[in-house]
DNA sequence: GTCTATATAATGATAGAC
DNA sequence: GTCTATCATTATATAGAC
């Protein structure tokens, strides 16, 4: 299954509709901030029916926070194998849907929802393992791959300011890419294995190219 | 000044005892998510107190975004007369200062409050003459300082984890100098003076030390 | 400055028809 | 599955006494 694929085919009934327009909602406004009437208003139904499908509220953002750690997941594991590179959809489609997940991942991350919390941890165990201790390291690996989930997750958290000062949405190719550089130059190279620097350099093209 | 004094003499009265229970509160539970009934309970007054100091709950916001502006460019200036506003060292003095308004501006950070906005920039600003280049930069110097900026600020926002990982509370003085010692090992050595990598290490004590 | 009591609006949730 | 109409609760905000 390909890493894009926000949308199975059984999924794009009026259910899924509202569960991305909740997406949307509570990614925009917070879980509490965002209402039931405003994402029944942008699914184009009515609010009864939200419930007739969720439940409550809270069921509705369960079913946003699983869908986003499902997605991720998928994500993760496609990026891993490889091949969904070789898929010629795969860039529209990601840049397509990805930005209304993390729109939400960012919110979830900060409003407290245990998928949210459980997705964070996860990244950190799988980040650790992928580190190498620098030569003159001051603390311990474990919190080294704490830190760095917390600084590029906040990345994402921070988007709007990001995005204010590139003049550009972070979501979007060009500035996903410019971020990509920073992030590079920043880090400590002896994180890494030269071979990955050279070629996280050369996903992001030439030096100067857009 | 010094860092910690959050409270000037002529502000121990009952309208600063609501504004500090509202950053509490919008802090805990985001803007929306807080009530006046609440942000009443927890100073120990009547909900009617709270509108008539204030006005309206967004005027009550907008006090506490004022209030946390005030403090943490107080803040800054301190840190830069102590010589201490400098990279990674900046970052144990952040948390130094005082949780509570840290949590609020965590939240206000996602929030969307506009003063929120202005303090972002301005610690981009305030960054980005202090970065040396890399000698091998694939990106700009504005967007290192802008996603560093978003980094360090993503290690506040996403306190919460990052003290679930660290089983410490990351605004207290041991979590903080594990966070700093990890923020040292991770970042390029060549984005700062070497005086000052020695100066941030002194800073956070010898190796392996509490 | 501070309270009690209340008005008004918004929101989550339900009932029942189609 | 989807709607209209409505209920019950909670929230902000106001009025007026002390």
């Amino acid at each position: 299954m390909a890493a894009g694929d926000e949308h199975p085919p059984e999924d794009l009934t009026g259910r899924a509709r509202i569960r991305d327009a909740a997406l949307e909602e509570f990614g925009a406004k917070g879980v509490r901030g965002a209402t039931v009437r405003g994402i029944a208003a942008r699914a184009g139904v009515s609010p009864a029916l939200v419930q007739h499908h969720f439940g409550t509220k809270d069921g509705l953002r369960r079913a946003c926070d699983q869908h986003v750690l499902g997605f991720i997941r998928r994500e993760a594991d496609a990026a891993r194998m490889g091949d969904a590179l070789t898929e010629p959809a795969y860039l529209t489609e990601v840049f397509r849907t990805a930005p209304r997940v993390q729109r939400y991942l960012a919110r979830a991350l900060v409003d407290g929802s245990p998928e949210a919390a459980t997705l964070f941890d996860d990244l950190v165990t799988l980040t650790e393992p992928n580190l190498a201790d620098p030569p003159d390291a001051t603390g311990t690996p474990h919190d080294r791959a704490l830190v760095l989930t917390a600084m590029r997750l906040g990345v994402i958290v921070m988007h709007e300011h990001l995005s204010r000062g590139l003049g550009a949405d972070v979501f979007g190719r060009a500035a996903a890419i410019r971020v990509g550089r920073a992030s590079l130059d920043l880090m400590n190279p002896a994180l890494l294995p030269a071979e990955l620097i050279e070629q996280a350099r050369a996903a992001f093209g030439p030096e100067g190219s857009a």
